[in-house]
DNA sequence: GTCTATAAGTAGATAGAC
DNA sequence: GTCTATCTACTTATAGAC
């Protein structure tokens, strides 16, 4: 099997998505021109157009496709055993997901700003399906009395954003390893919501 | 005491402030200009510069103005009684505090990469500081027994982490007070750090 | 599929009149 | 302190050659 194109073997449509993701989401959406992404690509910014109808599909395709393998992966895994233990894989897949693929959990959450209304509403409903598995594993946790809190929704926001706080500050030369650091957060989210 | 401009009786710095943190925070930084900040306070775009010697320092001054009045805040606050009591007051001004400045917030949180990085380090070191408030108080609570985290600086982060999180779902409007949504929030903090 | 060239518009910032 | 006018550079996107 010969190599086609030495380490440039990606075809340029998902090296013009990989070079945006990386810029969206060191500089922000806002701040890249194409003319930088078709220079990360190694290409004119007309060529760009061969990929992309716009500026605003490209943040949206990068998007859609974040949510798109988050919940593919929540399918796949589907949810059997005790509320307990679902949580517990609930808790270790977000973090062990979200810390594998920085920059897209990074633009997914700081540019919805700049997709348009269509595409802002149809991220979102991915978004509240995500939060809606954890809703339902808490709902079933206090139904059987082993989980207690105020309120279920508030208490699903608070796991999720306390969860994906971790993208903020881990390093994968630090000294703790992912599954550690799962080991940590599972540890806290198993007492806050605990009866 | 005459009112000398009617409803209009800001002066135009103080207006330029309101206006381009309504508009960062609305837009993002990089997506706003000059004009458009200009058009919102009523004058054009060339009198901005009596107020900001550029785009960059209006976005570092606002986002020094918020750390200031966060740290001002605690200071003039201080610190005594229990750990267990410290926290509730740390935990219930937080909460409060974040969800009267909403625009300040997000602005000072998404726009990090937008400043110069001597800029960025000042901002940041204002951060570190109040979060180290925060581990102080962890750190008492687990000498004293009170407490208990495998690791008090990742317990700093996730607790501030998911109380942030009430700007992204909190709305004046809504079926919740701020006083109960502290209740709420301190009663799931509680429960995470608990011995 | 990529290039060059260009259209049409906007950006931050400054100069000088009033 | 605010205005108008302007400089220089950059923006997204398209057209048409190769």
């Amino acid at each position: 099997m010969a190599r086609t194109a030495g380490s440039h073997s990606q075809t340029t449509g998902p090296r013009v998505h990989d070079a945006a993701l990386r810029l969206f989401a060191q500089h922000g959406f806002a701040a890249v021109s194409m003319r930088q992404i078709a220079a990360e690509v190694g290409v004119q910014a007309g060529a760009l157009y061969n990929y992309t109808p716009d500026k605003q599909s490209l943040l949206f395709d990068l998007m859609r496709g974040h949510m798109d393998a988050l919940l593919g992966e929540r399918a796949a895994r589907g949810g059997r055993g005790s509320p307990l233990a679902r949580l517990e894989e609930f808790t270790r897949f977000h973090i062990r997901f979200h810390l594998a693929r920085p920059d897209a959990v990074f633009v997914s959450y700081m540019e919805l700003r700049n997709l348009s209304p269509e595409n802002f509403a149809a991220i979102e409903g991915l978004r509240r399906s995500y939060e809606n598995e954890l809703e339902g594993i808490l709902r079933d946790g206090v139904a059987a009395g082993l989980f207690a809190m105020q309120d279920t929704k508030i208490a699903t926001l608070a796991v999720i954003a306390m969860l994906t706080g971790v993208t903020t500050w881990y390093r994968p030369a630090g000294r703790l390893s992912v599954d550690e650091v799962e080991t940590v957060y599972w540890d806290m989210v198993r007492k806050t919501v605990a009866a």
